[in-house]
DNA sequence: TTGCAAACTTAACACTGTTAATTATATTTG
DNA sequence: CAAATATAATTAACAGTGTTAAGTTTGCAA
């Protein structure tokens, strides 16, 4: 039924004209003018139309989300793949989701701090990017801890730790929570935040 | 002119009627019930009525996001009260805050993840409260460096480094990023990862 | 050619924040 | 006291949102 396997190949094409759209009326302005009828209207389809190929809006953020995790993964991937020293990875790991998150507020948004995709069903591989990056994070602590780093230490709750420094350095960032420090002083505070959360972890 | 002062009065009242009904909805059905028709139903008034004491929501949600950070300073206040060691009463202070979080998670995406109420005019003492807040940290901080804790390092810098850390687990917390983690596994993951935090600061 | 099912649209509902015009209520003035 | 005026609150409307149900067009199969 070479039929219906176009008809589904179509079907997909769509599905991907809808997420690239709202992809891009996203990066372009921002969360808020990501609307359905936005995304209709760029398309140039009925709002409803989007319904047949989600759920809800739910599910189109989830798809957007799913799509930032992958974008971290690979910037994750990209900057290690010269690197070999587990400590050197660590520091560049961090400094990558860092990033990221400066570069790509309205995607950090969405995976870490929003809401409204982590709503839908979260059976499944709907959460498996994010997972990944997870994983990504564990991995190296673990690597880290295996060269001798951070005796004495679960690499669970190393993990979490450095995590929770990180994104709150980020989303307090990008969320414009640094307005008592001066301007030009924000990016050098980050810099050196950073340099002290690593020399707190370095020390045995 | 007794009675100007009572209309002046009478104005304050029904401007405290709003923001006490909108922190009510608030705290009882989360912040998407917050809305001003909601509001106006509650309170028996046409929902413009709104808008002659506020200039806009923004406005009122900043009413709101101030009262959160009396709050959390009222809560620094009684909990450091009896205090007197500079490492006893910054580790408090770390506490107060990720519980303070913890059970007011709408106050706390208010005040500290939410874009709106930042972007009103941040003139004059409107910005004082969280200010206030931040001046806290930071005093704590200096206390403990006056003591002889974190040798070498800027009080400013730190503050903010252990705000990340504490900010990064709670607002992961309470936008249930956690999902990776059991769920009766969650509660003694944050307890350790705070104490891990600790003892990463407190070697010297 | 008719029947059917999939794809899509139109119309509507119940919301949201916000503005302009209007009415009712007080207070001040002639 | 009565008329003019300022204040307070309301109604109606606009433009936008997500979402559902009903209707329409389209293309494939019997």
């Amino acid at each position: 039924m070479a039929i219906s396997d176009r008809k589904e190949r179509e079907k997909e094409e769509r599905r991907r004209l809808i997420i690239d759209t709202a992809t891009k009326l996203f990066r372009e302005h921002g969360f808020e003018k990501v609307s359905l009828r936005n995304i209709a209207d760029q398309i140039e389809y009925s709002p409803t139309m989007i319904y047949l190929y989600f759920k809800d809006k739910n599910e189109l953020l989830h798809a957007l989300h799913t799509e930032g995790f992958r974008m971290l993964k690979q910037r994750f991937d990209a900057a290690l793949a010269s690197l070999s020293d587990p400590w050197e990875r660590f520091k560049v790991l961090g400094e990558t989701y860092v990033r990221f998150g400066l570069e790509n507020p309205e995607y950090y948004e969405l995976m870490f701090m929003s809401g409204e995709p982590m709503q839908t069903e979260m059976t499944e591989d709907a959460w498996n990017e994010g997972l990944l990056s997870h994983a990504c994070l564990e991995s190296e602590v673990k690597n880290c801890i295996a060269s001798g780093y951070f005796p004495g230490h679960e690499f669970r709750i190393l993990s979490f730790t450095v995590w929770c420094f990180v994104h709150g350095m980020v989303s307090l960032a990008i969320k414009d929570r640094l307005k008592m420090y001066e301007e030009e002083e924000r990016e050098s505070l980050l810099q050196r935040t950073m340099e002290i959360m690593m020399s707190f972890l370095e020390k045995k």
